[in-house]
DNA sequence: CTTCTTGTTACTGA
DNA sequence: ATCAGTAACAAGAA
């Protein structure tokens, strides 16, 4: 559920608090969250953070890459020094006891996945309550390989107009889903992919192809716009996502949502009660009379 | 209890 | 080879 705006924000913090930081330690509480050898990351300093679409990369001294994709329902949280409460990491497993009633606020809680710890002892926290998220540990080679089949990031400066139209092209696929292909463009997912649809008034249905030169230019402009207006905003808190931003705190963009999640609910712009669909297996929102 | 949800990949069939 | 559709993954909400 994280899209790149999310991804972006999460991104922004990190190469704020980390950069320059030693990791200590790296505890993996389950074991299909974390690929590679935990081993080769300790004593590493972090140089520097990057991101392609979802993906977020952690750069470390010795040139390894820690890349996180948090999938739908990934957080990563920072907590700087842990002086009150639950001293973080430390915990004894609940593996088979249960906590009853869990304190939100205490970490690390049900569902951490993964603690690194710097050498300062703040921690980062990798959560995902689905456990479709992973973080693998890379050379700068096997990154590579692993993201020759991603498009163009949507905020990259390659990611120009002409490139977007040739992409839509050559398929006939529904637009819609044609936005979600991470090998044509990467970064879109559910969200602002109704929501870019709805301010072009494209309806999602349309075949790719048949999208014409002039409302391509508009779509190329939304996107760009709904992503970088969405990092202002830190990124998007749904009702069914998990997003948190790395201090806790919640994004704003949600209260902007134009049609995603808003089945059955008046169109911002004609009233028209907004229509629910499946594309692909995708919840898909639209305004049946704005978008032809 | 069943059904639905989501991002991505693996698989299946055209 | 290429393209499109779908099951699978996991956990929880309805």
């Amino acid at each position: 559920m994280p899209e790149l705006p999310e991804v972006e924000v999460v991104r922004l913090f990190l190469d704020n608090h980390l950069i320059g930081k030693t990791i200590s330690n790296l505890e993996i509480l389950n074991k299909k969250s974390f690929t590679g050898d935990p081993k080769k990351i300790i004593n590493q300093k972090i140089t520097k953070t990057s991101r392609i679409g979802k993906q977020l990369s952690i750069h470390l001294k010795n040139n390894l890459i820690l890349l996180f994709h948090l999938k739908m329902t990934g957080q990563i949280i920072y907590s700087p020094l842990f002086s009150r409460g639950m001293p973080a990491g430390q915990g004894v497993s609940t593996f088979g006891h249960p906590t009853p009633k869990e304190d939100k606020s205490t970490l690390p809680n049900k569902s951490t996945r993964l603690v690194f710890t710097f050498s300062n002892g703040s921690k980062l926290f990798f959560n995902d309550q689905r456990k479709f998220g992973w973080v693998k540990l890379f050379t700068s080679n096997e990154l590579d390989d692993s993201q020759k089949n991603l498009g163009l990031d949507i905020l990259s400066s390659k990611f120009t107009s002409k490139y977007f139209y040739q992409q839509i092209q050559n398929t006939t696929r529904p637009i819609k889903v044609v936005l979600l292909d991470q090998s044509k463009f990467a970064g879109i997912g559910n969200i602002y992919a109704n929501d870019a649809l709805f301010l072009s008034k494209i309806n999602p249905q349309t075949p790719s192809n048949k999208i014409s030169f002039k409302k391509a230019l508009l779509l190329h402009h939304f996107l760009i716009q709904i992503m970088t207006e969405s990092i202002k905003a830190g990124g998007s808190t749904a009702k069914d996502n998990k997003y948190i931003h790395p201090d806790g705190s919640s994004g704003q963009h949600q209260f902007n949502f134009q049609v995603y999640q808003r089945a059955g609910e008046p169109c911002l712009v004609c009233q028209t009660p907004i229509k629910r669909i499946t594309l692909a297996g995708r919840g898909t929102f639209y305004c049946p009379k704005c978008q032809k």
